[in-house]
RNA sequence: GCCCGGGUGGCGGAAUGGCAGACGCGAUGGACUCAAAAUCCAUUGUCCGAAAGGGCGUGCGGGUUCGAGUCCCGCCCCGGGCACCA
């Protein structure tokens, strides 16, 4: 389309000159209050998607308003340039994943700029940096030190696809890797964790003091899964120690310990080491059997054969049992794959009749139950899937067949059982939590080394500080084996021990990237230091990251790492100690849907930016982003997106000509007094400044936009007509003042233009409550609720005269009729609404 | 199954318990033009009516209130998250 300035040139004019200028520089030392927003830092994966334009255009918003507001604001960008996709491109093509990463950080970086986001360049931090890595690795070493991290070997999630190990949060619901979507398995290996579960308590509570979306919160609350309940010990039968055979006990652990009286059976996980003593010789084959089935299946597997049929083949009779200690009474105990051997104990007592899993295994090996909780009336009638009696009944109710608890409601119950297992010494309360802890390791090449030394001698040692960082070598083979290409390469597996200079071997793994990003936000406070990973007092200065603006899709991966590492990091001194939150405020925005499919590049429904900036340009493509909805909102990309993106760029041009009139544009202005027209378009110019200010504090920019929309279309006709030359120039300023943000390159041509100078350095317009106060109000008139006059009247009028009015209104006696108002509710000075 | 969101014109969406549909897209008509583009003006929830005007309308059914898109109760539908965690 035509336009009616030159978009591209303009743009990249002012791209040079806000780059150039540093603009948008901030010191450490600034004076100015701070401020700190920040995008999460993008993997760069080639030029930016709308995903990124959509992310960007909101955070470059802020930053441009805060600055315009007086602070100084810390606005730094850099790339998670360590990850799968680089070192997949290097196994197909050969290129080096340092060449190929640096190639999309180049195309990233361009149509960031294009978009004419802005951000303090000198602080670019990118993850496969030396110096990041350095810091990382010392990281890892303090946290080693510290016994954060630690090595472990365990049963971890292995993605064949992505021939690595996964951390738990990484593997989707259905069992699936969340990056290439294989069936992830289970391999016993031994890996490096760190320990966030010392963490859970105060990762759960600091939840709820944070200002982010609730949505999240739970999504972390879930994660976390707290759960309070008892531990205690079962006795098994014959092995109590009398008979002169070491005393054998099986610890279970249960949220509900009022309901032990109503334990009719116990259940061990099949990877549990007692299973091999509780099997008697007859339940050898039985329970072997269980246990290579549950060892071979994955958790899908698992779960998918739930239900009384699948129950069958998954549990065996071990062919011993325990006492129940509430009532000295023995139960059976089998070992079935329903229970895990990651959480609690990897032992349950089973009470059938108040828990559906324990009810459904119940069924399927027809053991007992007795309930303990007085179901409603007909509970037991209304027949379970079965025909059987009604089913396990989980809610709350008087306890019963539980002697001692008898008559007791549930929480109260649960208070005593506990006692009496820690009076007698067999058990106590005691808190679990579903959160794991976080396997860091990764079998792969562009990833942070793992800065350790294997010592046949010393065993594991690390890397001295003074040695690192740890680089990876660039001669390596690229090739989807399943370890790391680190390992093929003698050069660098081969080394010394630090400690007795005897011969040793380097750790081959990498660590999850998601380390790499789990304290980049630190980093940018302090991008230079050379001495430490950040200064904390400028740490201090900064932090927390005042709005945070990122995806969803992080609710519990990064957010969740992110804030684990800022508290062990203030432990250890690294970063200041009161700075346990990273992120005060979080803003996810919703994604870009095409076709009812989230857009991306793997789906192939990508819209490229490029597009647009080389069309209608950066500023109709943002102002499109804060048009089209609720930025917390998903949108779709329809057919009618390119339309409206099309009126986006005709608003544009309608302010250019509205603010830059061209020399032969109309009649001259009109100076001398002021009349009531006059008036009225300055109160609406100030009215404008109040409402697009309140739209931007609360993410609003759907209204703030369509409150400039319908202020051109106030003004264009008064400006081309009889338009004041005062009131006119004060109207489009203020326009272009409140677009800045928005609009950042056509707001700055055009005031340059008008004032010759750069419209960023200028304040946040205020508006000025004398003219923006209105001369008279509509009064709404209903009868019965239903309008049915409007009368213009003086803003403060009173309750009484108000209601005067609305009676004298022809219209409002016409409706009466005659008839006596019954009532009439007076809200002057909006509305009046008579009851007849 | 559980926990969050959400359901408003042809479409995207507005609306501190107080004029439902701001703003935009699309559509229709008009001005300008030889013509087109661009620009400008007007109309645009729905039904009845020639008009003035009136009726009906925010997923469904109740309720609270002078007044409900908004609050409460019970449903339906859509989207997302979680789901052997004892």
């Amino acid at each position: 389309m035509a336009r009616a300035y030159d978009v591209i040139d303009i743009e990249k004019k002012w791209q040079r000159r806000w780059a150039d200028e540093g603009t948008y520089q901030v010191d450490n030392d600034d004076p100015r209050p701070p401020w700190y927003v920040l995008t999460m830092y993008p993997y760069p994966s080639g030029p930016a998607h709308m995903g990124h334009v959509r992310n960007y255009t909101f955070g470059d918003l802020l930053v441009r308003h805060r600055t315009m507001l007086g602070n100084a604001v810390l606005s730094p960008f850099g790339f998670d340039s360590f990850g799968l996709p680089a070192e997949n491109a290097a196994i197909k093509t050969g290129t080096h994943p340092r060449i190929f990463t640096e190639a999309r950080i180049a195309e990233l970086k361009e149509s960031i700029v294009s978009l004419g986001a802005v951000y303090d360049w000198r602080r670019e931090i990118r993850s496969h940096d030396p110096e990041y890595i350095k810091w990382n690795q010392v990281i890892f070493q303090r946290f080693l030190a510290n016994d954060l991290a630690y090595r472990h070997k365990a049963p971890v999630n292995w993605c064949p696809g992505c021939q690595t190990v996964l951390a738990n949060e990484q593997v989707l619901a259905d069992g699936t890797c969340e990056r290439s979507g294989d069936l992830v398995i289970k391999r016993d290996l031994e890996q490096w964790f760190f320990r966030i579960t010392q963490y859970a308590d105060e990762l759960l509570a600091g939840l709820d003091d944070l200002d982010w979306p609730e949505r999240v919160k739970t999504m972390q609350r879930n994660w976390i899964g707290r759960s309070e309940g008892a531990e205690f010990d079962l006795v098994v039968e014959g092995r109590d120690g009398s008979d002169g055979r070491a005393a054998l006990a099986l610890t279970v652990y249960t949220t509900r310990p009022d309901t032990s009286f109503g334990m009719t059976y116990a259940v061990v996980a099949p990877e549990h080491p007692i299973v091999d003593e509780l099997t008697t010789a007859d339940q050898r084959e039985a329970v072997d059997e269980v246990r290579s089935l549950a060892a071979a299946s994955s958790d899908v597997e698992r779960m998918s054969e739930s239900g009384a049929a699948g129950l069958a083949k998954r549990g065996a009779f071990t062919g011993s049992s325990v006492i129940n200690p509430f009532t000295g009474q023995p139960v059976p105990v089998y070992v079935a794959d329903y229970v895990l051997m990651g959480y609690g104990t990897g032992a349950i007592m089973a009470v059938p009749a108040e828990d559906e899993r324990d009810w459904d295994f119940a069924q399927a090996y027809r053991l007992p139950f007795v309930r303990t909780v007085q179901p409603p009336e007909g509970w037991d009638e209304r027949g379970g899937p079965d025909g059987g009696p009604g089913g396990a009944y989980t809610g709350p109710g008087e306890k019963i067949n539980s002697e001692w608890l008898n008559g007791l409601d549930i929480p109260t119950a649960k208070a005593q059982a506990t006692e009496w297992l820690e009076a007698r010494g067999i058990g106590r309360a005691k808190v679990n939590f579903r959160l794991r802890d976080w396997l860091v390791s990764r079998q792969r090449f562009w990833g942070c080394p793992i800065p350790i030394v294997y010592c046949p001698e010393h065993g594991i040692v690390p890397v001295p500080e003074a040695q690192l960082p740890v680089l990876a070598p660039d001669d390596v083979e690229f090739l989807p084996t399943g370890e790391s290409p680190l390992g093929n390469n003698l050069e660098f597996l081969e080394t010394t021990c630090p400690i007795c200079g005897g011969p040793a071997v380097r750790e081959t793994d990498t660590m999850d990237t998601f380390v790499d990003s789990s304290w980049y936000f630190l980093r940018f406070t302090d991008p230079w230091n050379t001495e430490a990973p950040f200064d904390p007092e400028i740490a201090r200065h900064w932090m927390p990251v005042r709005q945070y603006i990122g995806g969803i899709e992080h609710a519990i991966l990064h957010l969740l790492y992110a804030r684990f590492y800022t508290k062990a990091l203030a432990d250890l001194g690294l970063s200041p100690g009161e700075l346990r939150e990273p992120f005060g405020q979080l803003f996810t925005q919703g994604m870009i849907r095409m076709d009812g499919k989230k857009m991306s590049k793997s789906r192939g429904n990508l819209v490229s930016p490029s597009t647009y900036f080389n069309s209608v340009g950066a500023d109709a493509l943002r102002l499109f982003h804060l048009f089209v909805g609720p930025p917390a909102d998903d949108m779709d990309w329809t057919a009618q997106t390119d339309s409206v993106i099309e009126g986006c760029a005709r608003y544009l041009d309608r302010v250019w000509r509205l603010a830059v009139p061209r020399e032969d544009g109309g009649p001259a202005p009109r100076g001398g007094d002021l009349t009531p027209e006059d008036l009225s378009i300055r109160r609406a110019t100030h009215r404008l400044i109040d409402r697009v200010s309140r739209d931007y504090e609360r993410w609003s920019y759907n209204t703030s936009v369509a409150a400039c929309m319908e202020f051109v279309n106030l003004v264009q006709p008064y400006a081309r007509g009889d338009g004041h030359a005062e009131v006119v120039g004060e109207a489009v300023d203020t326009l272009l003042l409140l677009l800045a943000p928005m609009t950042p390159h056509l707001a700055a041509e055009a005031w340059e233009c008008r004032h010759g100078d750069h419209i960023h350095l200028r304040s946040w317009p205020e508006s000025d409550p004398a003219l923006a106060v209105e001369e008279t109000v509509t009064l709404v008139v209903q009868v019965n609720g239903k309008v049915r006059d409007r009368i213009e009247v003086d803003p403060a009028i009173g309750e009484d005269d108000a209601a005067q009015l609305a009676l004298a209104s022809p219209k409002v006696v016409e409706v009466l009729d005659g008839a006596e108002p019954r009532r009439v509710i007076s809200r002057p000075p909006r509305l009046v609404n008579v009851v007849p």
